[in-house]
DNA sequence: ATCTTATATGACACGGTGTCATCTGTCAAT
DNA sequence: ATTGACAGATGACACCGTGTCATATAAGAT
């Protein structure tokens, strides 16, 4: 977490930060990021940045906690739209998120080839936050529609939401990886969600 | 790929550095991993570590290849003694790759818990070395048994490869991460396979 | 004996990180 | 108006790891 001098901040000069620390992660993957640039891209000094945030990792677990925000509103309300179907909504949601705008895109491209397990979990953590570690896999189970799935308990539930995270996390870094066109991504998708849904096995 | 300077070297000296190399890389994971602690403890001087590879990533990849050979063959002979049985097989060998041996599993523990699409595309380079890049897909196509799988084409047939692939990692990614004990693991791998196999819909 | 080629070595330049002593600005109390 | 206290700003600097390079050494070949 940012420091609270980091909060403190008047709003143009805190944009002007994230701008640039986004610039720097969006060129370059976590690792190979270097303050020094995010700096110099925010005219401002060394010692203020380390007034503002522990270390690199904090500003850029910053900058991915804020992205996941977004897309557990995005998530919920394409869930909410399709009446609960968490196959149809996880196509409109991957969709979504390859259709989005360049910039965004580099910043997802070097999250996604150094999807870390530490990255994972926060971005899994559209599943919990501050308060409550469920609150929001209980909303996300509640919005569900689990007449359509083929489960027979809350354990069964839980073990294929980890399964669709997986397969969908996988295929976000397949696409990125071979540099695939959308239409092409969004098709492979589309056969892996049907084989998971009608199952592997005769 | 280590030069040719490292393949020249008499075995003993090769032995003692790839074991430095290998503590290094089971202590911490790879970003964090020093080329000065290796050489430390190999006991070589700075210059020679270039002599034999290009940095550190190359000596990392060197070991990780190793490693991943070594669970090619080990899965491929399981496959046979299960008559192509695909998903028994996943479950011997995931069983298999959890019991190893201490040092074994600290160096697994470090890959895992940091598995960029770099580390996971060398990872399932089991299924390509320098001869053919398919070579080793095409085998274990060959070896399992695709009578008792739900698929209509090839196609389907690798991508049901890639979605067990990507369920079977992240398996392995939670139990690190958890520090589940085997057996809890091995049951939830069980259940995730058996959603797999009987699918996710009604 | 000399030349050649392969390998060994460690001092060093470079670049990035995190710290810290010092400076500045603000605001409330006297 | 003066002072004190405190939050924040600043940039020089010590530290550490990397990769290079000029030089030293060894082993063959002629």
């Amino acid at each position: 977490m940012p420091k609270i001098t980091f909060f403190n901040l008047p709003e143009d000069k805190k944009t002007i930060l994230i701008k640039a620390a986004r610039e720097e992660f969006s060129r370059v993957p976590l690792s190979q990021a270097s303050i020094t640039n995010i700096i110099k891209a925010a005219g401002i000094p060394r010692g203020s940045f380390y007034q503002y945030f522990e270390d690199k990792e904090d500003a850029f677990f910053f900058l991915l906690n804020e992205h996941v925000k977004e897309n557990k509103q995005r998530f919920a309300s394409i869930l909410i739209k399709n009446n609960g179907d968490l196959f149809s909504t996880m196509l409109e949601f991957y969709e979504s998120i390859i259709s989005e705008e360049e910039e965004n895109l580099h910043f997802l491209k070097n999250i996604f080839l150094n999807m870390t397990h530490q990255i994972e979990s926060t971005y899994a953590r559209s599943f919990h936050d501050n308060q409550d570690r469920n609150s929001d896999y209980n909303m996300f189970a509640g919005l569900v529609d689990q007449k359509k799935l083929n489960i027979t308990n809350e354990q069964e539930l839980a073990c294929m939401g980890q399964i669709i995270i997986a397969v969908t996390i996988r295929s976000f870094i397949e696409k990125f990886a071979r540099e695939l066109p959308n239409e092409e991504a969004l098709e492979h998708y589309k056969m892996e969600m049907e084989l998971l849904k009608r199952g592997l096995a005769k």
